[in-house]
DNA sequence: TTGACATACCTAGCGCTGCTATGCATACTG
DNA sequence: CAGTATGCATAGCAGCGCTAGGTATGTCAA
């Protein structure tokens, strides 16, 4: 499944703030922790990624430091702040919010099986 | 509450999808459905509303026809046509798929209080 | 040694999006 | 006649992901 520019747009930075809100982390492994947590729905490229972290730091909702793993890899490792713990709640709310609205028209339409499109007159068409 | 920026790009295709979705409408009443339906929280301004709508004209995801209300005011009404019914339901597959993997992120965060940051270090420093 | 592959990070240029500001026009109300 | 709500439209700006490219190193097998 892939998903649009714009919802990848939305959701990247509450995604990689709350999978830093987990514990510290790098780039390379926040890609793979995302294909794992969409069961492999959602696949990030890392040219979209860096710029989000590199976004995010300078906001100062991460912090960055260097590190080298026993096998000799340098990784970047980020940590998310008290300001950035503060942006993810925010961000929560209002995806939520959106959420709540979406679930609210969906609920009137029963079923949208998805292939092909749906009975044409569901209302009557009285302007 | 104010949402932002790419949270309204990628919530706006789906809404005004799925409102055309209960029945015909225009431009003005859409405006107010959403801030209707979000309880207030969605307030878009009709310069972003206008441009989303003439995409999905351009899209062939809807229709538009111009007709003059008893009062004598022209308005331009949409109707969503089947492919843009079929795109709405893939749009609203993504959307799930999206928030099913930020679910799984805060579920694990037990509770984002969102006004102070929360505890510093829940997990152990080790990298 | 060589090659392939995974790991690990970075950035320039492009197109698309909403936002702000602005404009136009008409019906209703005082 | 002025103010407000209704109703549609677009130009210019900033911000975003995407594509495509680059650099570098560790592991493993031929």
């Amino acid at each position: 499944m892939e998903i649009n520019k714009e919802l990848t747009a939305a959701s990247s930075t509450p995604i990689v703030l709350a999978i830093l809100a987990e514990g510290d982390s790098y780039g390379y492994a926040i890609l793979q922790r995302v294909r794992e947590l969409s069961g492999g729905s959602l696949q990030w490229t890392d040219g979209m990624l860096y710029p989000v972290l590199h976004r995010l730091e300078r906001l100062e909702h991460v912090e960055a430091r260097w590190e080298v793993s026993e096998s000799g890899r340098r990784r970047k490792y980020y940590r998310i702040t008290p300001r950035g713990r503060a942006h993810l709640a925010e961000e929560r709310r209002q995806w939520q919010t959106v959420d709540a609205t979406l679930r609210g028209l969906w609920r009137a339409s029963p079923r949208v099986p998805a292939g092909h499109p749906a009975p044409a007159a569901l209302l009557p068409e009285g302007a």
